[in-house]
RNA sequence: GCGGACGUGGCGAAAUGGCAGACGCGCCAGACUUAGGAUCUGGUCCCGCAAGGGGUGGAGGUUCAAGUCCUCUCGUCCGCACCA
């Protein structure tokens, strides 16, 4: 579009945007700081707004904290789904700082990861050198859109003055322990040790194994195409998130942060923030928190005769040796116990080879390999198929005694619950076709609902068809199911009464699911044989990566007298601990992190060497809201003060707890979300920060799609670039054009045209107020002297239309409908109605032939936010037209509507006959009852549809409508 | 399979249980114009000349009144997925 331009955004908004560079326009005071005279934050709430006595006493300006996810700063630039988010809670930045609110609205990187390193790799080139030049290209891309961040609080995690900081924390979590008596993180130097822990060694052994980061040597998630582990979290249908590259397990020496312990409060505290349900799930989901008991089982005859050392307490069962092992299974369903009719083990439980029988052994050890070379993807895609093998040995059934087989299978995990099940197969769908294949026993000890027995009854069964399911009938099938539940189709997983559920001391027949519970858990603890337990699916974060471009660990390595290698902790003054210079960044030929390469960095002189792991991409972004607080605090990774402010637990905040506002996409719903709550709940309990969440509200913004509807990638070719969008409409229409495509939460295509629809919205709002002639004059000088173009935008004279005179009744009437709509939009995140609301304004304000420039100046607040260049150039013109001298347009108090113009002195209200709509009748707003049922039966349109006919009852909803109904 | 969100014109979408389709795109017609891919005006859910009738994925239900509430059902998207 070589053409003209409808509005000289070019010239404009680099003018704006430099202006509020210059001026510090959005600069965000903390509370105590000295406060510039100039400013139009002290101009409007004085320069003793913060000051200590003020904020301590409440009465400083409330704070609203609005924060974006920071993003990655990748090579490929800013891509339009990053500016939806930001521009949603710019708009509302402006909005509450000119409702008044001391607004945070920081922008920082989460600079550390992958891709600069990997490119490092094949390059040689240093990954800061890459990364700086991607923040470059970032700052400058959200630059152009005029976001109204503060950008004296950047970030990046990649800033020694910033991973200082992130090590630091990492040292306070290091130093911690989990108290269940307090059932909060506390000092490692708060534990006691037991008694046999008498020695130094045997106590730091202890207070290694407590404390909330720790080393593990548990398989994990290893990535050989990544080069490094990968956390639970980041594996998905056992490939890596990034990439998409196979992940096998490993076991390796690693990091672990101890986020099970956290698992109750993290699932517990989501019921005090106001995240959307979706969300809120997906977290509950992943925490996958189960109640439910554990149960010991006696093995009855094993392989060898080597008896369990640990099984110091003989379980008094029936009929077992005392000697023997113990295995410990978790069950959601205790109450189908008496149903247990054989056991699985994981293969990697650590018993199997303890139990197996000489003559399984072959069978076993084949089975274990089998499932060992087996990748976790290749697990869940043969999902369908069980497999296993049985281990010669039996196991006792606690309540009756029995004699069951104990089999091995890759369908139970080695990572949940005790990594062995007791199988129920009649009521439960795996262990049902692990018993159908294998031809395993099948007890039935729940009677199923009838709906169940009615449709699962087939021609096998005495009485089939059955013509009518009497009572009776249903009673004859219910004790035919108890008697060969194998002859059903399918298993019975749904809640019942049991059967079949009784030994010498307790019968659990006719209890419904929940009382059998209770009183078979009550027995085993009575006689203890297994306790009430809740498990989780959350597994403890493993924290180390073996890559160069991350956070190293502050950890070093020694030994002891003895040979004994353990690890410790550099002093807070160490901090920050860089990484060390490298010419290869791959890994060392030996499989050892990149770090590994560095000798003179890796010896210590006195002979201990330095963690050679670093940590995850996920550890700068778990703090980096608390840093924008506080950004340049060298002494502390925050001020207590400043804290309590900003994150609202100060009198002066007047609001929320934590982030007012959170805005960012739906793939950090468990990963980026759940570590930094993890992290915020362990400073809480340390006494670092004072709120027990960090996000209060959150919300995630859409998808953004191609236009031809498919997610936008450079392989599909439907990616568009948010520079070609500004340069052809202005970053103004860019960002109303985001947040006119539909509610914020919506995934929604991406339609160029409805740029164009947005971009003539402007160019009305545009001529609304500036003189054709003068534009045109505008546009001619520009061409001939393009570098002139801000000179020649000053002559552009305002319209003579705009005129300072008092507005008429429809004119106040048109514009405080435009200021309630657009309010109350804002509080609700409804920009796309918003919008249509302004659209509606100007249509309207076009066609008046004065237009009273106190109106348009309203107006102009409204859009301001939206649309903050034109707003601030039309703003200045206005006011040099008026003579005024122009107040900051971001710090004037956002306007009020006024009810009294918006009451109507006669309205239109729909009638119906018998509930269609026949007529409408205009009346008085408050014509009372009998008034309008008068009116209705007047409407001349609605007469023909009950003529002839009685009006039996009329409906009337005064305001609303008026319904005859005829008969 | 389980959990969550959601189905409304040609398209993006609006509608405290009370006139379905605001606003925008696209399209049609007209005006201005050397020109228009600028701007302005009017029209635009479907059937029907009209009166009128039909219409919010489908089927029922509650109600004077349902896009909105309830039940079932179909479909789309997202998350989890052998979690005992």
């Amino acid at each position: 579009m070589a053409g003209r331009n409808q509005f000289p955004f070019p010239q404009f908004e680099s003018r704006w945007q430099r202006f509020w560079d210059a001026e510090q326009t959005f600069r965000a005071w903390n509370p105590a700081e000295v406060l510039p005279t100039g400013h139009p934050f002290t101009q409007r709430h004085g320069t003793d707004a913060l000051s200590s006595a003020k904020v301590a006493s409440g009465q400083a300006p409330g704070k609203f904290y609005i924060l974006d996810m920071f993003p990655y700063p990748s090579g490929a630039g800013l891509h339009v789904g990053h500016p939806e988010g930001y521009t949603a809670t710019d708009i509302l930045a402006r909005f509450r700082r000119s409702q008044g609110k001391n607004v945070l609205h920081p922008m920082g990187w989460d600079s550390f990861g992958l891709p600069a390193e990997q490119y490092a790799v094949k390059t040689g080139q240093h990954p800061r050198v890459t990364t700086e030049a991607n923040i470059a290209n970032f700052t400058r891309q959200i630059k152009s859109l005029g976001f109204s961040y503060d950008w004296s609080r950047e970030v990046a995690t990649t800033d020694p003055e910033y991973f200082k900081w992130t090590q630091w924390i990492f040292l306070q979590i290091y130093n911690s322990w989990f108290n269940p008596a307090t059932n909060k993180a506390e000092p490692i130097s708060t534990l006691t040790y037991p008694a046999d822990c008498d020695t130094e060694d045997k106590q730091r052994a202890f207070r290694d194994s407590k404390r909330l980061a720790f080393v593990s040597e548990a398989p994990v998630n290893w990535c050989p195409e990544l080069g490094t582990v990968l956390a639970n979290e980041e594996v998905i249908d056992g490939k890596s998130e990034v990439g998409g590259f196979p992940v096998i397990r490993k076991p390796m020496r690693q990091w672990m942060l101890r986020i099970t312990a956290f698992a109750e409060k993290l699932l517990a505290d989501l019921d005090t923030i106001d995240w959307s349900d979706s969300l809120k799930e997906m977290q509950r989901n992943w925490i996958g928190k189960s109640e439910g008991a554990e149960v010991d089982f006696v093995v009855a005859d094993s392989g060898s005769q080597i008896p369990d050392a640990g099984s110091a307490h003989p379980a008094s069962g029936i009929g077992h040796q005392a000697s023997s092992p113990k295995i410990r299974v978790f069950t959601t369903r205790p109450d189908t116990l008496f149903g247990a009719t054989y056991m699985v083990l994981s293969p990697e439980h650590k018993l199997v080879g303890q139990i197996t029988t000489p003559a399984q052994a072959a069978a076993v050890k084949q089975y274990q390999e089998f499932a060992a070379t087996k990748s976790d993807m290749e697990r869940t895609e043969l999902a369908k198929d069980k497999t296993g093998v049985w281990t010669g040995a039996y196991a006792i059934n606690p309540v009756n005694g029995e004699k069951i087989p104990i089999w091995i299978a890759d369908y139970v995990l080695a990572t949940y619950g005790t990594g062995a099940i007791m199988a129920v197969p009649a009521h439960d769908e795996r262990d049902w076709e692990f018993a159908k294949k294998f031809k395993l026993p099948i007890r039935a000890v729940v009677s199923p609902a009838d709906e169940w027995l009615k449709a699962s009854t087939y021609e096998k069964e005495p009485g089939y068809p059955p013509t009518a399911w009497t009572p009776e009938l249903l009673l004859t099938h219910r004790s035919y199911y108890a008697k060969h539940p194998e002859t059903y189709p399918t298993a019975v997983v749904e809640t019942g009464d049991s059967i079949n559920s009784a030994n010498g001391e307790i019968s659990l027949n006719g209890l419904p699911t929940a009382e059998a519970k209770k009183k078979i858990t009550a027995w085993l603890e009575s006689k203890g044989l297994g306790q009430k337990t809740v498990n989780f699916k959350l597994r403890d974060w493993l924290f180390s990566r073996q890559r160069y471009w991350g956070e190293p660990f502050p950890i070093i390595w020694k030994r002891d007298p003895n040979g004994v290698l353990y690890h410790e902790a550099l002093p807070e003054s160490a901090l920050p601990l860089l990484p060390p210079t490298l010419e290869d960044y791959k890994p060392t030929a030996s499989g050892e992190p990149p770090l590994a390469r560095a000798k003179d960095w890796l010896q210590l002189p006195d002979g201990s060497i330095r963690e050679t792991n670093t940590m995850p991409q996920w550890a700068g972004s778990c703090w980096y809201y608390l840093r924008y607080l506080d950004a340049k605090n060298g002494a502390a990774f925050v001020n207590r003060e400043v804290e309590s402010y900003w994150m609202g637990s100060a009198p002066s905040s007047k609001s929320t707890p934590g982030v007012d506002l959170y805005v960012g996409g739906t793939e950090h719903a468990v990963l980026h979300l759940l570590y930094a709550r993890f992290w915020h709940k362990i400073l809480f309990d340390l006494g670092h920060v004072s709120t027990a969440e960090p996000f209060f509200k959150l919300v995630n913004q859409g998808l953004i799609l191609g236009s031809d509807g498919q997610k936008m990638s450079k392989s599909r070719g439907n990616v568009v670039n948010p520079d070609d969008v500004l340069v052809e409409f202005g970053a103004d229409a860019f960002r109303l054009y985001e947040m006119f495509m539909g509610p914020l939460q919506e995934t929604k295509p991406w339609n160029t045209q409805g740029v164009e629809g947005v971009y003539r919205f402007l160019g009305r709002v545009w001529r609304m107020f500036v003189d054709e002639k003068s534009y045109a004059e505008f546009e001619q000088n520009l061409t001939a002297r393009p570098e002139r173009g801000e000179e020649f935008l000053d002559q552009v004279q305002l319209h003579a239309a705009v005129q300072d005179v008092a507005p008429t009744t429809a004119q106040a009437k048109a514009l405080h409908a435009c200021i309630k709509k657009v309010t109350e939009d804002l509080e609700g995140m409804r920009f796309n109605t918003a919008i249509s609301a302004m659209m509606v304004f100007t249509n309207e304000a076009m066609t008046w032939a004065v237009k009273p420039a106190s109106t348009l100046r309203t107006f102009l607040q409204l859009l301001a936010p939206f649309a903050p260049h034109i707003g601030e150039e039309l703003w200045h013109k206005l006011h040099r037209h008026t003579r005024q001298a122009p107040p900051s347009l971001s710090y004037e108090p956002w306007p009020n509507f006024d009810p009294a113009w918006l009451v109507e002195d006669t309205i239109e209200i729909p009638v119906q006959v018998n509930g269609k709509l026949r007529d409408v009748i205009r009346v008085l707003a408050d014509a009372d009852a009998a008034t309008l049922e008068a009116a209705a039966k007047a409407a001349e349109k609605a007469k023909p549809f009950y003529e002839g006919k009685t009006i039996k009852k009329v409906i009337i909803v005064p305001r609303k409508m008026v319904n005859l109904l005829a008969g």
